[in-house]
DNA sequence: GTCTATACCGCGATAGAC
DNA sequence: GTCTATCGCGGTATAGAC
């Protein structure tokens, strides 16, 4: 693999381990195997490579989710394969675990892609809820933009869960929690 | 204010804006106008002074949820009250930002208070959960650590959204939805 | 208790050789 | 393209005076 790409992934697990304060240049550099000049070759700093990074953990997690929920099925199905599908849990979401950071949320440049990612996903989250309503799945009385921003919520927040918790247990719980709901509301 | 009740007030509030990793002694003193001695001769480093400002942050949080969970009302309205006090959005919470950072995770010590903080709020939801199904309110077939796991994830979640986001409004959505699937699995 | 001095290391970047 | 050298600054303490 050549230079550039391996900065590029590298940046993209530290910045989901540790956030973008919690990551110095050389510890990409490190974890590359690439030497110091090499990066400023490439990259003007640490935020232009952030972003690149960022930008491409976003595309991941829409392809992902795109996966799941552009699959064959109901909208029920298919949001219960997206909720349900494999995930490692204890690391949390690539995308979301930048939220926390200050200087991502305080940068327009870096916090763009996490903004849009989680736009476009509550907007594909509402279009699946809606083909649901009127598929008769799911009730009139559901709002699709509400439902959407709470499914997307309880992974995110399952994550947080877990990892203080230490386990993926309490993830898990809250997920079928809302499956659980959904189930309700479309008797 | 005494120095070492500044200190920990601080350290309070730059572990909520930035975490542990990016959180300096240095600039907890700056924030406490308190002397790089000071500190030192009050607590033995930074993750001391951050144990203590942790745990501080953990009883604020429980002493909130209390006031609500454990207030007038049915369980529903609870529920409700809970999910809908103001919150300083933005902000996220200052405990569950802590889950984000991997020194706290990775610090049996400081992920202590964290873990304690979540396992002790999902416990007292779904006590008001079970005592909804008890009443009536719930159906029996709505799992209470299930639900309770549900209810704390949308709130932790919502502010991994609002955040990316930079506005309040994924927050507001998802407890909103989550409030009309509690209703609806009600009926 | 609080202050200043000192230490050593890593951060984030630039310069220029190869 | 990659390397090494260098820079100024801040991180995280410790030591000892006051």
């Amino acid at each position: 693999m050549e230079t550039v790409e391996r900065l590029i992934r590298s940046a993209q697990e530290l910045l989901w381990e540790r956030g973008y304060v919690g990551t110095s240049p050389k510890a990409i550099q490190r974890a590359a195997r690439a030497g110091q000049g090499s990066m400023y070759h490439h990259f003007a700093g640490k935020a232009e490579l952030a972003k690149v990074a960022i930008e491409r953990s976003a595309g991941e997690l829409r392809a992902a989710a795109d996966e799941q929920l552009g699959g064959a099925g109901t909208a029920g199905e298919r949001i219960n394969g997206y909720l349900g599908r494999e995930r490692a849990v204890l690391k949390g979401c690539q995308v979301g675990r930048l939220a926390a950071d200050p200087e991502v949320v305080g940068d327009p440049v870096l916090r763009a892609p996490v903004a849009e990612t989680f736009a476009w996903l509550r907007q594909r989250l509402a279009e699946v809820v809606a083909e649901g309503k009127r598929s008769g799945e799911f009730p009139e009385s559901l709002d699709a933009a509400r439902t959407a921003a709470t499914i997307a919520a309880v992974l995110q927040g399952g994550y947080v869960l877990a990892r203080a918790a230490g386990s993926p247990e309490p993830f898990e719980l809250a997920v079928h929690g809302l499956t659980d709901l959904l189930k309700e509301a479309s008797k």
